[in-house]
DNA sequence: CGCCTGACTCGACGTTCGTCAAGTAATTGC
DNA sequence: GCAATTACTTGACGAACGTCGAGTCAGGCG
């Protein structure tokens, strides 16, 4: 983990592609990066769909586990990293922790790499 | 490398956000997490933002390399991921290659991290 | 209380990734 | 043809990543 992640800084108002927009200084484009990095891997893909499609309800990690196909313990692994990156969001109830899309984190990753926004 | 890229199956109408669209299989889920991972670099999202900036003329590698402060061994690493990633694209005028953006390639991967695209 | 279940943390492992130095191709100019 | 320049490839090294088993923490329920 090269750096803590600041919930992808809403202070910032990314409208238009901070990438497209011009050269990004090193520290922006780790963040950028991370952000990214959060979203590449094929178990995370699957997670964020799995999360997306259950938007109302929220899921748990015992019900993600068993339908990507990996073990509890790194189904946790990979929530944090999206919770980290501010993609998704976890709240308890009971004994089970559901976890709901944060659709803010998601458009604003779309708006940093999109060429033609604005 | 865990499989080929065939440049963002510009056959696939990606129009709607294959990924919010619902649970995306596992073979859809690498397909995804490749082109993410493309971009999930410090130092290619400066490549990227750098080829974006000069999307007319085009950059060399030997102008990138000291943008960046890496081997020209190194940009031209990354070079080849963001080419097979198809978001750039390469051509050879002399000694140099120019390269270009491929914006379809940037506005497919949007579309698909997009949850409200449409 | 004691126990169980679900979520997370920790340590370890094998793999992948980013980087460079050195070597190879390709193209121009003498 | 030969030297020079630019781009890429190869091999190697260290760092980071994904995965798991085992252990820990937190809330229900008998």
């Amino acid at each position: 983990m090269p750096k803590a992640l600041p919930v992808l800084d809403t202070t910032a108002p990314v409208c238009c592609s901070p990438m497209a927009a011009g050269p990004v200084d090193e520290g922006a484009a780790l963040e950028i990066a991370l952000r990214l990095k959060a979203l590449a891997d094929p178990v995370r893909v699957r997670l964020m769909s799995l999360i997306l499609a259950e938007a109302e309800l929220g899921v748990c990690t015992c019900d993600l586990a068993p339908a990507v196909g990996v073990t509890e313990a790194t189904v946790s692994h990979h929530l944090k990293q999206l919770r980290d990156a501010g993609l998704v969001e976890g709240t308890r109830k009971g004994t089970n922790v559901y976890y709901r899309p944060n659709a803010d984190g998601l458009v604003a990753l779309c708006r940093v790499i999109d060429p033609d926004c604005c």
